[in-house]
DNA sequence: AAGCTAACTTAGACTGGCTAAGTAATGAGG
DNA sequence: CCTCATTACTTAGCCAGTCTAAGTTAGCTT
């Protein structure tokens, strides 16, 4: 077996195409990664700003404005959080819950289309490898 | 076996899950990982400006720029292309390659340290899924 | 030689990120 | 209670990174 170090030189390799790929596939979207990313973050029901802001590694006023954006366009309400007035919430409208749900069909799309160029044999290496690569890449 | 599809949305929420990760690690880096992206394109040899936009998916004023901070930051020089008068070609500079070294060598220092904290078990498959991995995300 | 095409650059606008500084609410000490 | 530090967030202003539209220069075609 691959010492782990030659392994890692091996995903970064594969780390990085992943990431030019996806640039590539994400051009022409109608919706920005990070806004998609965001709202995804909302699907489970009203998150604070800080809440947010940290599960995406930016600082709050990067986020402000993020949900600044979504919320011209619709996609987002504010609201505040009852027992402490300086809480801000953060919620999807149904706008909002639409557009998550059509970006990520799409995904899911082309990511299907690709695996049904594989094997049967790879999709299953790949999927014998999805918890482990979880936690390969599980929140540090 | 899961069909296609399942395993799509597995892979759909586990890519999620490593944007996010690859933000928060990427925070605080004295390079982005745009800049890095384009060095590491530039390590085999002379590019010409059109080869990068394409490979990095972006658009040609894109690249200008681009390209424009790194020759700013020394990293890269600009160079023409003999046989034809309108091709610029981009190059590495002693600085460009040093810098592109150390960022790589911070990051698979990094993913070694993660991979050390999976079992053997987990890292083998993690290998035995790379070349399917590879495929899946391959130029398209 | 003229005019089309191709390879880039420039200009201007937007998203997305940061730090520093401001505002308003909470909470802790006296 | 009042004061004051702390917390949660916003505003302002900067820079990177992306786009489209328009300009420039070189090659190509006829």
């Amino acid at each position: 077996m691959t010492d782990p170090r030659t392994l890692a030189e091996h995903i970064n390799r594969g780390l990085r195409d992943l990431v030019l790929v996806l640039r590539r596939v994400s051009l022409g979207q109608p919706i920005t990664t990070q806004q998609m990313a965001v709202l995804g973050s909302l699907e489970a029901g009203p998150r604070r700003m800080s809440d947010l802001a940290a599960e995406h590694g930016v600082r709050l006023p990067t986020m402000t404005r993020q949900i600044g954006r979504l919320l011209r366009d619709g996609l987002v309400v504010r609201g505040r959080y009852a027992d402490d007035a300086r809480v801000v919430t953060v919620e999807l409208t149904p706008a909002g819950g639409e557009r998550l749900l059509r970006a990520r069909e799409r995904r899911i799309d082309h990511l299907t289309e690709r695996l049904m160029a594989l094997s049967e044999d790879e999709r299953g290496t790949i999927e014998a490898a999805l918890p482990a690569l979880a936690k390969l890449f599980a929140d540090s």
